[in-house]
DNA sequence: TTAATAATATGATAATTATCATATTATTTT
DNA sequence: AAAATAATATGATAATTATCATATTATTAA
């Protein structure tokens, strides 16, 4: 059982509010598990009786639609919580959410996530914070898909994905989507997003090396997108 | 200055958590204001320091876009809160509030709002819960907007405003919207909008009585809205 | 390694939706 | 009431995007 005072993540999180005597507490009800890449960590309709923290690993959070297609409302990457809102709420699962690498996460039961609520009021707040700003940046998102085309969106997500989670050596977006994923960001079709990553290869702007990504000009991309 | 403990609006929002202590103390820091119908409660980038408790009317929360159109969010309507979000994130607002009828508000000042968070936990997680389900209806929203067609978009809306606002004696659609702003709901252009309320209009699914739109087939505009 | 399967890519076409033009009808102002 | 303005309506067309078909290339399983 690892000591939750010597994970640096808590630090990204609402968790970082808490005291040595908290962690200490946290440390003995948590419960780790490793996820390997495609598994799922909850799924619509589950109940989730508490919160996940990620340790490593990112993960999309995403909705299957009646027409089978995976829209996809957000990346959660490590140092942040998961499954906040269906725990506040008391309602199963709204999302699912699904490894894109191997994770290591850590449980920690509602009780404990209520309890620390009630005894630390800056958690609250923290808490409070994060969901605020996840409210914020869904009405962004909906406003993006409402009102920019697939190009645009295409453009402004790729240049998210370098800014949030980095490149490799060879230049590629470090996080790896599918294009049928990337689509679903984006939301639109497979075939749609592909054919507007090739038009963006063939300018120049990206360049693609087998499922890989790798942004070339990314000041034209953010004028694509839009992005002042 | 109106007392806050015969006011029956606060027993739809997170201020029914309030006990009659707390409620005379809101009473005396509370500011009551009257908003004529298209003016705003506050802009994108104000500065809200406090909630508002609407007590009569409803209002559109919006977004304008660089293209000079008005995503619609949210609307807001009596009994409701409004600006917790800026208010709790401790940023400008991101959207602006404008009122789609006559409206009455009290303004109840952060300071307020956060000795209330303090001693008052119940009221922390109704206004938590009521945030989360705000996400909730934002990521719904969401994928709604990306997966579904404008027709189904506006009969889902259709159905939704009905149920939610009801209908006057005539039939019609309570809340008045203009064709600009239920365009701006379900994120198309207004002709389309105007067109496919014409289109239903022929079909028998609804009638146009001027700007005012009477729902005839209900079950039918569900079924196209698949709302299940 | 070879076969089988899945992912990516591209063409052809259809469906959806936006845009621009222009009536027509309301609403407001003078 | 008449003129001016705004909102609603509809046609014509262009742009965007989805869908279906079919290659081509990777990846996995046998």
């Amino acid at each position: 059982m690892g000591k939750c005072e010597q994970c640096i993540v808590r630090e990204f999180s609402s968790l970082k509010a808490l005291n040595k005597d908290e962690l200490i507490k946290l440390a003995e009800c948590k419960t780790s598990h490793t996820i390997k890449k495609g598994n799922p960590i909850f799924e619509e309709g589950d109940i989730v009786n508490g919160v996940y923290c990620i340790t490593t690993g990112t993960c999309k959070l995403s909705k299957l639609s009646a027409n089978g297609k995976d829209q996809i409302i957000k990346l959660v990457k490590a140092g942040e919580l998961l499954g906040q809102r269906s725990m506040i709420s008391d309602e199963p699962a709204n999302l699912s959410a699904v490894a894109l690498e191997d994770m290591e996460v850590c449980f920690i039961p509602k009780s404990e996530v209520l309890s620390m609520f009630d005894n630390n009021n800056q958690f609250s707040m923290n808490m409070m914070k994060t969901i605020c700003g996840d409210l914020k940046d869904a009405d962004e998102h909906m406003i993006s898909i409402s009102q920019k085309t697939v190009k645009e969106r295409l453009a402004e997500t790729l240049v998210y994905l370098q800014e949030t989670f980095g490149k490799n050596e060879d230049g590629s977006l470090h996080i790896q989507l599918s294009r049928e994923e990337l689509a679903g960001m984006i939301g639109t079709a497979t075939e749609s997003c592909i054919r507007l990553l090739s038009d963006f290869n063939k300018i120049g702007l990206i360049g693609l090396i087998g499922k890989k990504i790798i942004i070339k000009d990314i000041a034209k991309l953010k004028r694509i997108a839009d992005i002042v």
